[in-house]
DNA sequence: CCAGTATTGCACACGGGTGTACAGTGAGAT
DNA sequence: ATCTCACTGTACACCCGTGTGCAATACTGG
């Protein structure tokens, strides 16, 4: 049906090529401007407007991106049925890569854009907080926090520790997730069962 | 000796408000002008770039107050000699007015003046370190990740839950106290016995 | 009362990012 | 071969925050 190739093709593939640079720029940077995305995407600035009217579109594109990859996971994280600490370890591990792409956002939470990114992740906020209240109701979990604040900042530490990538050598996934675990109440002898046995 | 009194109080005490004043806007909103700052404060534009060069020099000086009240109390409870988490607990509860006060700091990290923030926290980071490095070697903290990851990414949870007090009722100092505890690899139980018994 | 000075209330220059306009170019479509 | 359209290159207007300059004002100390 869609028969409109060569052209079409490389008008999306441009396209693509612009949020894919603008994440990694983004990044980098959260104030980087305009231009300094257009330029690493090899392309004019007036070209990035042609493709997103404004900033915002672009950060928006970026986000909805972003939510669809999340939720995508943690409704099949969800699907298994296992229990909440075992099911937060699968998450954390299929998450790992996406959370490290868009780690922008948790900087680009505050200040400009927050409003509109805060809503586009309300569904994945949800989620998350539902898989936390489902553990603590379960026992599995401990409740000195409310659901809805714990999931928040399990999930901070795991982009934080991701974040730190950069730095030094690979603290990994494995770091990651027992320390998340750890704080949402999960004894260690536990925690290290739950990560020990995975490929 | 100083006996210029009225004058000079008067001026100093304008200074002062200017600070607290910035502190708070800041807080509220990091990309805060100098005008924001200025109207909150009572004052003009002009009146703060005649007691600061330039917002470096603000930003720089609120810093400068939050290491020397940082370290002074992170020095004082290192001095007791107790162990590593009792003495994490006693710094928590020191130190939590102060960082919901100075929240802001971890925003203002990134971007702009990250780097002069960076430099100027260096030493709180250290101690904060050491700590945590102590409570590992002594085995009471786990070793997932190591001491100056871990302790960063346990502050700043201590951060985030501050900062979240503006939002809901109050989690309150227990609670980001344990929450911490749990992080660093403390066992529950330990973990609510060394926050039970105190004032 | 008079001098000194912190503060005011304007003014402006400067830089930097956003968003737009428009003529030109080159590769694919017909 | 010609048309179409994504992309280029350059220019411009606009907004906003920073930092500076200077005369006027108010308030305090001698």
């Amino acid at each position: 049906m869609s028969t409109q190739s060569a052209r079409m093709r490389s008008m999306i593939e441009t396209r693509n090529r612009i949020l894919d640079v603008a994440l990694d720029v983004l990044g980098e940077n959260p104030d980087a401007g305009m231009g300094e995305i257009a330029s690493a995407a090899g392309v004019v600035r007036r070209t990035v407007y042609d493709h997103f009217p404004s900033r915002l579109d672009l950060v928006r594109t970026l986000t909805e991106r972003a939510v669809a990859e999340m939720t995508a996971v943690l409704d099949e994280v969800n699907a298994s049925g296992a229990e909440a600490d075992a099911t937060w370890v699968e998450f954390v591990a299929r998450l790992w890569p996406v959370a490290h792409r868009y780690r922008v956002l948790l900087a680009l939470r505050r200040g400009e854009y927050g409003e509109a990114i805060h809503a586009l992740l309300g569904p994945v906020d949800e989620l998350l907080a539902d898989l936390v209240k489902r553990g603590q109701d379960g026992g599995v979990f401990a409740q000195h926090l409310p659901a809805g604040l714990l999931s928040q900042v399990a999930y901070g530490v795991v982009f934080a520790i991701a974040d730190s990538d950069r730095s030094n050598g690979t603290p990994g996934v494995r770091a990651a997730t027992i320390t998340s675990l750890l704080m949402l109440g999960v004894p260690e002898t536990r925690a290290i069962d739950l990560v020990g046995d995975r490929p």
